[in-house]
DNA sequence: TCTTTTTTCAAACGGTCGTTTAAATATTTC
DNA sequence: GAAATATTTAAACGACCGTTTGAAAAAAGA
């Protein structure tokens, strides 16, 4: 150990953060068996070894990526559930304000690096069609907790509802989130090329109205 | 040639079809990369050098098995579609079931199957997250013509709509439905353990309902 | 029956995969 | 400076991949 918690070598937290980096784009753009030790080693212009050097195994080094990736997110989207809750005077907020602390930090980010190839949303939506059983466990750590507290809130919004229907419903909204970012070719085929960031920005706002909307309708729902 | 149009072995066509099952099961569960020849031949116990005989190359044989699991339910959404048309006189249909049209067939064959673990959504929705370029074909043939179809309804029911609108929301529709089947690990979360064919049909009702109650919000959205 | 065609099979091809080794090089510590 | 530590490197490991080969086995046609 040393006491500046700096790199032993110039530029080695710098391969870490490139291999790091190389990872996120063949991740979103290939799934986890597209992230290959030679890709990233390649890519990230240093040797196949020291990826095994700085993370131990693929599967972990993939899962520090993930961690880096949704972590941040995640707690943006406490963040706004709570400072929405305070501005309300803990009062129940309508439903749209909920999926509106949801989506937007997932929207924010995929704004950002929207012209980029490694698409935040395609990493997540990857994430929960890759079978691989270590990615089991990512999503129970990162959206367990998470669902638990919006399901809270949202119970708390709707005090009488039938709890099925909020599970259900819950369900689908996560799901239109993720199936709307991640199916990129579709997004580009509906804005026909001027598929920029105010079309993302569009596209949000009509996400959260679409989820909104839906979710209300489903409860108390007769089946 | 020959004029019976018969295998030529006992067990010929159902070697070829033990092979479709086989990758059926393994797409479905671990995707196009998870489908390995030797593990397609050994399932169906068969040689591996067969599964190169019947098919050409396993592409061709993921390929086939495609095109036999999604094409029979794009004919029967076609054919609801055009039940519902004519039974309202060619009015045009209320928003819910054009959906259903869409849905039903999708549904109806996750509940034939569904203690499987060859989920046809799983496939489907595979088939949407795979980058392979072949399967971005396939996706343009299935659903390119389908999507058409659905629109020019839903254009009927909402004649003043601005496009946008109709194609936006009907991307969150295709979204939320694929997102809804296809995440499997939730669906058993949300049922607790009583997770069968009853739940299914019960979740199909409350995805329609989500799913048309959205796109109806969607209209003449505000920006 | 014998011939022809269809289907299966064991074995091998070259290639890529994740991982490991051990030596070389850079950096820090003393 | 020298010693210790951290990092990079080339090379190789065994395992699995999709595909091909050529011959054996089965079925069909004559």
């Amino acid at each position: 150990m040393d006491s500046t918690c700096m790199p032993k070598r110039a530029n080695g937290q710098k391969t870490k953060a490139r291999l790091l980096s190389t990872t996120e784009k063949l991740f979103a753009s290939h799934g986890f068996a597209g992230v290959t030790m030679r890709g990233v080693a390649t890519m990230a212009q240093t040797n196949i070894a020291s990826v095994n050097y700085h993370f131990g195994t693929k599967e972990a080094m993939v899962l520090e990526m993930l961690k880096s990736k949704i972590g941040p997110i995640n707690k943006k989207r406490k963040e706004r559930l709570a400072e929405a809750k305070h501005n309300s005077c803990n009062n129940p907020l309508p439903t749209s304000e909920i999926f509106r602390a949801l989506i937007l930090p997932v929207g924010e980010e995929v704004q950002k690096h929207f012209s980029n190839q490694s698409n935040i949303v395609n990493i997540i939506s990857r994430s929960f069609t890759e079978p691989a059983s270590f990615l089991e466990k990512i999503h129970k750590h990162f959206f367990g907790e998470l669902s638990q507290i919006f399901i809270d809130e949202l119970k708390l919004t709707y005090p009488d509802a039938n709890e099925d229907d909020i599970y259900w419903n819950f369900h689908f909204a996560i799901a239109s989130m993720l199936g709307a970012f991640a199916q990129h070719r579709r997004i580009k085929d509906l804005t026909q090329g001027r598929c920029n960031e105010n079309a993302i920005s569009e596209m949000i706002k009509r996400l959260i109205k679409f989820v909104s909307s839906g979710f209300e309708a489903g409860m108390n729902i007769k089946l």
